[in-house]
Parts: structure tokens; C-alpha cells; sequence
DNA sequence: TGTTAGCACTCTATTAATTTGAGTGCTAAT
DNA sequence: ATTAGCACTCAAATTAATAGAGTGCTAACA
């Protein structure tokens, strides 16, 4: 705790330039480095004290001190609160975000509607100028209002229900019937669905309601339910797992990270998307810089354990009121934090513009 | 070319053996290795002969040999011919092949109508079987008859269009207009373009459909072309790319691949999917087995450039009449042909079952 | 004439020994 | 409290030494 004002500026100083380097930074780098005119050996003592506390550490003895996960956490933190001020005392200036928006903006603009297509370009967008591997998850719809549903026989006993939800995500679901419906049963059918279910989300459409929906279509019954599971299958199944990564290979740009055969079992993590849900959805609970919606893990702080020699940043962008998704970029602890905030807040701050609260104004 | 029996054996020798060990394959190996009874001394004026006709070659003096492309070239082709003569005189006996068959029937089972699912993980089951990296491509819809439009109004001036294929493939568009559309007109719309359309393939849908469509529906003329624009783009579009790939990381298991930065070329490759189509469509037109639909590049052979130091095997599997996509597997030159090619067509074998030809039986 | 034993030679891979240099910790002087 | 100075440490790079696998060639052999 109580780091004086110069041990503060040392630590910053040795980060920051490790940040750059990448090499472990030694006494007489910082004495140089920074403006604080003080000598070497001075230093010295001052980074063994940073070292007791635990905020740096020497890879072996005789080599200069690298940052350690708390000191990174000191570091992003204290920019964090910095980067908030800046932001009160003025709308931060465009000038240099410009040239990324730009590229945002054709992308969105190109195809409106595929909302799939859309993430994936800014996935890929992301890794390119970030230089670090990037994921996206498709907004969660299960918390989503169904708007729409429709059955169609497309074949003797074969059903498609095509269902539209609140922000028009459309999801698909072919029911295989031991029978064949005749015309009138089937208009019967949408009519039902439709009334009963029409601004329900996935979690309204419980079991009770499937008894229900059950007991009051008489012979029909069986037939209901079937379909309704179809429903329930279709919205949520997929769904919370479909997130799209980028610049997966990125990671070898960064001898920490590529070296080890760690680097082998994190592009397995980014194939095996499942593990992944785990970093989106549990940030999605967690406070983080609440205003923002963005959360910064370093090194063990990320539920993912291939990613325990990364850092992962990720934020929530919303998509429509109250569907979310969440958009991360995952790279070496020595990261570029500010340009990766930075990136971060360009991408979810047009997508808002484009889908979510953004429009209203 | 004139290879005498002896040599086809040593030749045959040496690249088994090193499909083994991965290592090179002296004299003294292959003298213990056969049945010929030769010495280390005879092999070696042999190994000479085989050098110098292209089949084999050393890394440097004083290493064992190792195959080149045109000595795998051989061996393969050699294993191609003598597998069709087994199959020939008796159905292959299914015993060793029982297990993966039975796990291959359970994805089957378990998700009949998500293709996409389906293929997913027959992708990454065969990843697992094999240690190499595979990918499978979606069946190809252009050629594939459309079944059934749907237009339905979700919004004000926002209707979706729900397409189904023959094969129960379901595409959706969102098409965003300038004005509402009453019931009325919808219903009509529905009824022309379902007459219209239905029966035809993409390419059938051609522009000269397009002018006549729009000119017999004389004010809705504008509404009808436009509509007709988002059909053509929801089947032909983003579906000629769509290849999932698995276990790419399994390239780092094969010393000769992960080495150099080719790893991480390849995973490259493997990420930006549009490169692989290439692979995947090109070899659709070529030959190759003309009978089981099985195709292998070895190393300098492949149309890839990420790929050269790897072979890589396709097959085509048939989804319905008329409708082919392709399964591949990415290995080293020093693959184990023999397990590929049983496992492809198991795989094969069995999604045309499932979907496909198969099923007439 | 084809095969083989034997030997000199080549080249890689491994291990050991040496050198270099960055950086530290500590002490004594300012 | 700061600093100059010096001895010490350790990783990384360089060089040297050694071992071993495998070849090519020659001469002998059946």
C-alpha cells in the first residue's frame, strides 16, 4: 500500500516501459527513462522495496524487474480513474479515432441486417488493429420478447417454425410429426402460438405454461407441446454459445505467449468455443467499470485457465433494450490497455449507435 | 519409372518406416526392417538408384533417406489401386471400424435436422480420430432446387423472408422497405413468387426472371424485383464459404509442421475460411477417384500455398440428389494414408446414409 | 555379376567449457 | 537521503570437443 508519490512513478515508469520492450527493465533504463534525475543505485533500492511489496519481481537474479499481475492491476486501475477524469472534463477528441470509426461504419452500413456477418467484421476488424486476438458474442436472446411465430408444413409430417424475437434475431427449427396437419389445424396452431407466447420471453415460456397451452388445445395436446419444445429448443439451445474469434494467431506476435506449448492449448480454448461462454457470461454478472460495461483480467484473474498468461479485456455492448452482448480482446499482459479500451469503446459505442439506446437519441 | 520389385520393396519400406518414426530411414533399418534378407550394403547401392530416380532423398550426407512427393506420389497410388482390389473381392470386414461407426450414429441421431450441427461435429470427431486437422464444407445450395418461399411482415416496413431448399435447408432475409405493405398484397406476393419459383435452382432465377417477373405485376413491379434481389442474396451469398474446421491445433503435435512459422500460417489459413474454398471447390471439377469421390494433394500438389509442407485428402459426400460437399483432412506428408482414407469414408458413408443416396437403398 | 564386409569420411546433435554483459546488492563516502 | 564504486551473479551467446549414425567406395567373395 502507501507507495509514496516518486515509488509510484518508478513503478508506472518500469511498466510502461516493459510494455514497450517487452525486456525486463533495469535501474539504469528508469533513471534515464524518467524525469525524476536520480541515479541509478537510488533507484535501485526503491525497486527493491517495489519488489518486497510485491508489485515487481526479477525473472532470475542479475536480470531487471518485470511487473507482477498486482503491479499491473496498480497500473490499469490508476489509468482507469485517469482516462474517467479526462472523459468529465471533455468529450474526448476524435481527431485519431476517426480513420478506425470510418472502416466501423462501412462494415455496418454494408450489410444492415446480418447481424452474424456484421460481428464477425468487427471481430476480424478488432484483431487487425489490435494486434491481439479478439471474440464477439452474438447478443443472448433468451432474454429476448418473442415477437413472431410461424409454422409451415413444408413436407407430409414435416414442420418449419420460424421464430422472430425482439430485435428480429431469426431462428429456425424443423419438427419432424408422425402425422400430416391439414391447413385448418395448422392456421389454428399459428393463431395459438402467436396469441399465447407473442412478448414472452424464454424464461416465461415455462413448464406450467406448456401444461397449459396443453390442457386447452384438448386432442390436440400432444402436438402443442411437441411444438412448443421445438420453440424453447430453437431460441435457447445454440444460442448462448455462438461467439466468433479473430486474429487467433495474433498470439504468436508475442514470444511470452507463443514460446511454451501454452500457446498451443489457447488457440484450442478459441476453437472450443464452449470454454469461452465461461469468460462472457461471467463478466456479464460481475460489476466491472459499471458505466462502461468493461472488464479488465490480468493474468490469473481470468476464469479461463489457458489465459493465465494473458490479459483479457472485454465489454458489453447492447444490442437492443435489454439484450446484450459482450466483445473482448485477449493478449499478452503487457498489452497496450489504452488502445485496446480504446478499440474497445469505438466498437461497442457504434454498435449501440447503429442497434441499441444509441438510435433513440 | 521401370522399378524392379526389389526397389518398389526398399522404397515401400522406407516410407513406412518413416511414416512411423517421422525420422529418417538408414540402410541398416531397412536391411533388419524386411523379408529380403539383404545387407545394409546392397540396400544402400539401392537407396543410391532410388535417389537419383526422384523417390527418396537425404537431408544431408549422412542421414538416412526421407520420401519426396513424387516417392509418397507412388506409394499412395500403389495403396489406392490394391485397397480397390480388396474391396472388390469382399466387402471390407467392419469390425475395426465399429466403434468410430457407433459414435459417428450418435451425433447422427442426435440433432437430425441441424446440418450444421451435425457437420460440425463430425468435423471435429474426425479431428479426434485422425490427430490431424479437418474441415467440412455445407452442402452446396445453388444447385439446389428452392422448395418454398415465405414473406411474412414483422415489422413496419421490414419483412422477412423465409427460403426452404430442397433438403430442408432454411435461409432467412430481412428486407427492409419503404413502406408497408397491406395483407392483401402480401398474400398476393406469397402466391406469386411460390408459383413462380418454386422448382428452380439459383442459376435458374436468372435476370431475364427477374424483368418478367416485375413486368407482369405492373405497379408492385419495384416491390417484386427488390424482393426477388434479397432471394438470390439469401441463397447464394455467405453459403459458398461455409467451412468449419477442427483440431488445427493439431498440427503442433508434428514436429515438421509447428517448427517454423508455417504453424502459424497455416492456422492463418485455417481461420480466414475463404481460402480454403479454393481447395474444397477446385477439387470438386478434378477427378480424382472418380468412383469414391476421394482426392489427395501431396505437399507441393495442393492449391494452397499454407500448405505445402502438409498433404491433404478430400471427399466429396452427396447430402441429397444432387447436392455434394466436401470433408477433408490436413496432416503431414507423413500422414497415416491408410486411417484417413478409412476414416473419410466412413464419414462419408455415413452422412450419405443419412442424407443422401444411402437412403434409397 | 550381384552381394557383402570393412573402412574412411561427413555431418548433425549433444555436451561441456568459456566468455560476455547486463544488472544487482552492498558499502562507504558525500 | 543520495550516490559512486566495486564485487558478485546469472543467462545467453560463443566456441570446442565428442559421439554416433549413416553414407560411399573398394576390394574380396560366391
Amino acid at each position: 500500500m502507501e507507495l509514496d508519490e516518486r515509488k509510484k512513478k518508478i513503478l508506472q515508469a518500469v511498466i510502461k516501459n516493459y510494455l514497450e520492450t517487452g525486456e525486463p527493465v533495469g535501474s539504469r533504463t528508469i533513471s534515464k527513462y524518467t524525469d525524476l534525475n536520480l541515479s541509478s543505485a537510488t533507484i535501485r533500492n526503491e525497486m527493491a522495496d517495489l519488489e518486497e511489496l510485491g508489485y515487481i519481481f526479477q525473472p532470475h537474479t542479475s536480470a531487471g524487474r518485470i511487473p507482477t499481475d498486482m503491479g499491473y492491476r496498480l497500473y490499469v486501475d490508476d489509468m482507469l480513474s485517469t482516462r474517467e477524469k479526462e472523459l468529465d472534463k471533455k468529450d474526448r477528441k476524435l481527431d485519431d479515432k476517426a480513420e478506425s470509426l470510418k472502416t466501423m461504419q462501412e462494415i455496418m452500413d454494408k450489410r444492415v441486417d446480418r447481424i452474424e456477418e456484421v460481428l464477425k467484421d468487427m471481430a476480424k476488424m478488432l484483431a487487425n488493429n489490435t494486434n491481439y486476438t479478439s471474440l464477439v458474442s452474438m447478443p443472448q436472446a433468451n432474454k429476448n420478447k418473442l415477437k413472431f411465430v410461424q409454422l409451415t408444413q413444408v413436407d407430409e409430417g414435416k414442420l418449419l417454425c420460424t421464430i422472430v424475437l425482439e430485435g428480429n434475431i431469426v431462428k429456425n427449427e424443423m419438427i419432424q410429426l408422425d402425422r400430416v396437419i391439414d391447413q385448418q389445424t395448422l392456421l389454428k396452431l399459428n393463431l395459438l402460438f402467436n396469441n399465447t407466447l407473442n412478448g414472452l420471453t424464454l424464461q416465461e415460456i415455462n413448464f406450467d405454461m406448456a401444461a397449459n397451452m396443453a390442457d386447452q388445445s384438448g386432442e390436440l395436446g400432444e402436438l402443442v407441446s411437441e411444438i412448443l419444445n421445438a420453440i424453447v429448443a430453437a431460441i435457447g439451445a445454440a444460442d448462448g454459445i455462438e461467439i466468433f474469434t479473430s486474429g487467433a494467431t495474433n498470439i504468436f506476435k508475442y514470444p511470452e505467449l507463443s514460446g511454451n506449448e501454452n500457446a498451443s492449448r489457447l488457440i484450442s480454448t478459441l476453437e472450443e468455443k464452449e470454454m469461452l461462454t465461461n469468460l462472457l457470461t461471467d463478466s456479464l454478472e460481475e460489476i466491472g467499470d459499471s458505466t462502461t460495461g468493461i472488464q479488465i483480467y490480468i493474468g490469473e484473474e481470468t476464469p479461463v485457465n489457458s489465459m493465465k498468461d494473458c490479459s483479457v479485456v472485454t465489454a458489453t455492448y447492447e444490442f437492443e433494450d435489454g439484450v446484450y452482448g459482450k466483445i473482448g480482446i485477449i493478449g499478452p499482459k503487457r498489452m497496450d490497455y489504452e488502445k485496446v479500451l480504446d478499440a474497445l469503446k469505438n466498437v461497442t459505442g457504434s454498435l449501440d449507435q447503429k442497434f441499441g439506446k444509441g438510435k433513440k437519441k
